[in-house]
RNA sequence: GCGGCUAUAGCUUAAUGGUAAAGCAUCGGGUUGUGGUCCCGACGAUAAGGGUUCGAUUCCCUUUAGUCGCCCCA
């Protein structure tokens, strides 16, 4: 607070502008910002968004993969069967909704499999032509505290295929993603694959993995001993450094599958040879959850110093449907971290800054001109020519100044006798060359030195 | 939920226990309807709260936020 009281014989004026400034530091102090662990995507970045989105769309569409919707929060108990109760996923990493009547009782959706799980039961896809391929867009969110790639409100293209046990379904989402991928340019991946085989050998397997644990027990670190009760397989891609080293010598999921599990896998890999995808096996790739089976992968950067940083990730869940109260059905998913790719884009050094860059600088004098000047930036739009404008400016100069910033090629000038004319002055930028045209013509005017240039 | 580091204008940075500086960006001007260079001007900050002190943006504490990591990872 100002000390008001110090100084003797305030004018009006000084005193109003201690109490703006008093105001200006109340407002600030509250200064509102988005939510932690979310960010805005201003529209620099938004040009990646729409490059992925976009590209994704045209390629899926095209393997028959459907776009679909659903709500952005569910009810609880979805996820509390689907994901399981137990998990800190469901006990502490979801964002619940208060309902009024009820409690807590919905949850902002954590990621997409369940909820399309869902729809495709509610909705009876059963008894549509199998496969059923679908994928959505959107946001997800998870209550945890931000860290390099994790944030509250992320955005996955997420995509599933019900209805196929085939492994070579498995195989279609990797190469249709790989396709993707190479579409936007990137290049510097792998793809990590594994299987988990079904359940039941899990829990064999996981038997066998306990005791050579047990054999290493001192190498293992505090937490990793807890993590080998609550969750054995996990501490297979351990960080701890002895972790990993115990971690190499243990036996291999995939040595110890039945054999239609292993054929599966074969499958899987020959063909993603064949395919030419670029994979590897990772036997320590694992997942948290039950209703994964078979087929697990991360496509992961190669590009130095971030090796193994993964921005898409998806597998075989054939357990889940069957979970949600729905009759066995096999499924396939994959979700793309957008955010991720959008980081990968960037360090592989595809530039998309200068995509919607204005040809044109609309500039106007006076209330007449802006009239015309407004119709006309009907006309360009209609003619897919994208302008900029000062519409809202009333010197010449400063349009100009702005013409120049924005870097556009021609400047279309409309003043008071232009109007009466019904002419307009088309302005080279880099020239200074100047013609007068009719306004009638300017789109076609225009289209020529558009495209001769 | 736990830990490390950080916090000065829209951005990038400077400085000091004693009036907070600059570049970029934005806006305006440099005689009446024409940009780029140049010149001038305007706007604009010590995250918040408390403590030590004559005096704190600087030192200390707390909170908040960011960031990186742990747990977890869908």
């Amino acid at each position: 607070m100002p000390k008001i009281t110090k100084k003797p014989k305030l004018t009006e004026e000084q005193i109003q502008e201690e109490l703006d400034a008093a105001f200006d530091k109340a407002n600030k102090k509250d200064q509102i910002s988005s939510p932690r662990g979310t960010q805005d995507i201003l529209p620099h970045d938004h040009k990646y968004w729409e490059y992925i989105t976009e590209s994704a769309r045209l390629i899926l569409r095209g393997w028959y993969f459907q776009e679909i919707q659903t709500p952005i929060f569910e009810e609880k108990k979805l996820y509390e069967r689907g994901v399981g109760q137990e998990t800190d996923i469901v006990q502490k990493e979801m964002f619940e909704l208060k309902s009024r009547s009820r409690g807590t009782h919905y949850v902002l959706r954590p990621e997409a499999t369940a909820g399309i799980a869902r729809a495709y039961l509610e909705h009876g896809m059963r008894s549509w032509p199998r496969p059923v391929k679908l994928f959505t867009v959107g946001p997800f969110f998870r209550y945890e505290r931000p860290q390099a790639g994790r944030f509250r409100q992320h955005h996955q293209l997420s995509l599933e295929v019900l209805g196929s046990a085939a492994p070579v379904t498995d195989v279609e989402v990797m190469y249709v993603l790989h396709l993707l991928f190479k579409r936007l340019g990137l290049e510097d991946y792998v793809v990590q694959v594994n299987s988990l085989g079904l359940p039941a050998e899990r829990k064999e397997y996981i038997k066998l993995l306990k005791d050579h644990y047990r054999r290493n027990i001192r190498k293992l670190s505090r937490e990793d001993k807890e993590r080998l009760k609550r969750n054995p397989l996990r501490v297979l891609d351990s960080k701890d450094e002895k972790a990993i080293r115990v971690a190499n010598t243990a036996p291999r999921l995939i040595d110890h599958l039945s054999e239609t599990s292993k054929k599966h896998f074969e499958y899987v890999t020959n063909m993603l040879g064949e395919l030419e995808v670029p994979f590897e096996v990772n036997p320590r790739l694992v997942r948290g959850l039950d209703y994964y089976t078979h087929t697990v992968f991360e496509f992961v950067s190669r590009t130095a110093g971030e090796q193994g940083v993964s921005f898409t990730s998806g597998g075989r869940y054939d357990g889940l449907v069957r979970q949600l109260g729905g009759r066995d059905t096999a499924a396939v998913g994959a979700g793309i971290g957008i955010e991720r790719v959008v980081d990968r884009i960037k360090k592989e050094g595809i530039d998309l800054t200068l995509t919607d860059q204005p040809l044109l600088y609309v500039a106007q004098l006076g209330d007449r001109a802006k009239v015309v000047a407004l119709k006309l930036m009907r006309k360009l739009n209609e003619a897919g020519i994208p302008f900029a404008e000062g519409v809202d400016r009333d010197g010449m100069q400063p349009q100009l100044k702005a013409a120049d910033r924005l870097g556009v090629g021609w400047a279309a000038i409309i003043g008071q006798k232009e109007v009466l004319d019904g002419t307009i002055i088309l302005r080279n930028m880099e020239s200074g060359m100047q013609e007068v045209v009719d306004q009638a013509n300017l789109v076609e005017e225009l289209q020529k030195r558009l495209h001769l240039e």
